[in-house]
RNA sequence: GGAGGGGUGGCCGAGCGGUUGAAGGCAGCGGUCUUGAAAACCGCCGUACCGAAAGGUACCGUGGGUUCGAAUCCCACCCCCUCCGCCA
């Protein structure tokens, strides 16, 4: 959420960066119901003055023992328009409110122009795509003929988009998730946390999945929980209302979740293998920053992620999202794309994303600058490292072999306890 | 699920119809003292919104209500704690 008076001070510029993020925005209604609120509330507060002050002198005149009918009988009609434009407010707050929740992130400088996907630059390439002397399978090919992913029994219990990890599938997932959770704690410095995986509908509000994005949440039914689509949400709205203490920051944590997606815009996308699942296991980075530093640590935390990806020797490229396929609540975003030599494509593993003050303003995280007075917002940021379902993916293309079998990267034998998959 | 207790400022904690935006303490900031630091002492110290400003308004879990006036009374809801029951 962008703050209401900036938007009103800046409502041209607002007006040229949702064109350039393709937002549907009715920026003129938004910016209506910001006068009518402003022109009630004037009104009200100026009522409620004199209610106080002639309240104030009843009080007084009551102590003395003095007659104080006549002000009680001026304040009669007060009372009624108070409550009428009290009901008023009642109805355009929410309604500016809920506008304001729905207008994107404002991009940052430095993201790239852009219509879409197609259009966001390479910002660095590692490791050599390997040279495969046999066809290369797609992984769930790899994996079914190992016995280690089941797509058809997956689909008999729960349906499309899910999948049975099986014996050394399951084992490999398990590796990844310690091996990540490791190397991000003991090497990277963050604190490892395990939150709830349904939240309530304001953390999900709090990180910009609602009001917008609901068709995307699984919601159980009768109740106010929500399965959530990925760590972020409930390791950013920890820290929701509070005020943290500015030599704490950053605060650095790692959190290991499976997710729940709807996947409904996705029909027919990615319907083969586990790329796109309506349940995946992430292992998660958030920072809370100081607003002078978001950046830095945006490119910490990216190449924080990105080592795991080294460690594996898994070729991958960095991209810069450009305009038109940033994320709603995103300032900035790299994604890490990871090479799948069955395609021969780079598919996205990772998105590590600052969100500026944008998410801490609807959560209210903020931070007390040391010396100084009042709150200030915090910065958010966080970036998958990695997706892990996504990463085995890449291991069983990357890392297969003529005779069918899969060599275990070497930073994860001592997880696997295995050096081959066969 | 049953019974009881409680949610107040960054934190702890008093207040239970009328100068209470809220005592006191801690933390923080400024100062005195000190070679320096600590201690002690003195002063300052909530957040948000409206307003060009002066100033005003709101906020004591949330939402309603009663009243000239509500942190204080009433209703509903949420959350936390304790005990009992059930249970991984």
């Amino acid at each position: 959420m962008l703050a209401i008076k900036w938007i009103r001070d800046n409502a041209e510029a607002v007006r040229t960066y949702l064109g350039r993020r393709g937002a549907d925005v009715d920026l003129d209604r938004l910016l209506a119901l910001d006068d009518e609120r402003r022109a009630v509330l004037q009104e009200l507060e100026a009522l409620r003055n004199r209610r106080n002050e002639i309240s104030r002198h009843v009080g007084q005149r009551k102590r003395e023992g003095a007659d104080a009918s006549d002000l009680i009988a001026e304040m009669g009609g007060v009372g009624e328009r108070v409550k009428a434009l009290e009901a008023s407010l009642r109805e355009v707050e929410p309604a500016l409110d809920d506008l304001l929740l729905r207008v994107p992130n404002a991009p940052h400088a430095s993201v790239p122009e852009g219509a879409g996907e197609g259009e966001n630059p390479v910002v660095r390439t590692w490791g050599e795509p390997r040279a495969f002397d046999f066809d290369p399978l797609p992984h769930w090919e790899v994996g079914e003929r190992l016995g280690i992913l089941d797509f058809e029994r997956a689909a008999k219990i729960s349906g499309a988009r899910f999948v049975v990890l099986k014996g050394w599938g399951s084992r490999l997932e398990r590796a990844l998730i310690q091996f990540m959770l490791d190397l991000h704690t003991r090497e990277h410095g963050y604190l490892e946390v395990l939150p709830p995986f349904l939240v309530n509908s304001k953390a999900m509000t709090g990180t910009g999945q609602l009001p917008k994005f609901a068709e995307d949440l699984f919601h159980l039914e009768g109740t106010d929980y929500y399965l959530i689509p990925t760590a972020e949400v409930p390791v950013t709205n920890l820290h929701m209302d509070e005020v943290l203490a500015e030599e704490d920051l950053p605060l650095k944590y790692v959190s290991y979740t499976p997710c729940f997606r709807a996947e409904a815009g996705a029909y027919g996308k990615d319907t083969r293998g586990m790329i796109r699942q309506h349940q995946f296991d992430k292992v998660e980075l958030v920072k809370f920053a100081h607003p002078d530093r978001s950046y830095e640590e945006l490119e910490g935390l990216t190449a924080d992620a990105e080592k795991i990806l080294q460690r594996l020797g898994l070729p991958y490229r960095t991209v810069s999202l450009c305009t038109g396929d940033l994320g709603f609540s995103s300032a900035k975003t790299y994604d890490l794309e990871v090479w799948l030599p069955s395609q021969g494509v780079y598919r996205e593993i990772s998105s590590c994303s600052n969100f500026e003050d944008f998410q801490a303003r609807r959560a209210a995280i903020r931070f007390r600058p040391k010396g100084g007075k009042g709150t200030q917002l915090v910065h958010t940021l966080n970036g998958s490292g990695l997706a892990v379902g996504r990463t085995l993916v890449a291991i069983l293309e990357n890392y297969q072999q003529a005779d069918g079998s899969v060599a275990v990267p070497e930073a994860l034998r001592p997880y696997v306890g295995a050096d081959r998959v066969t």
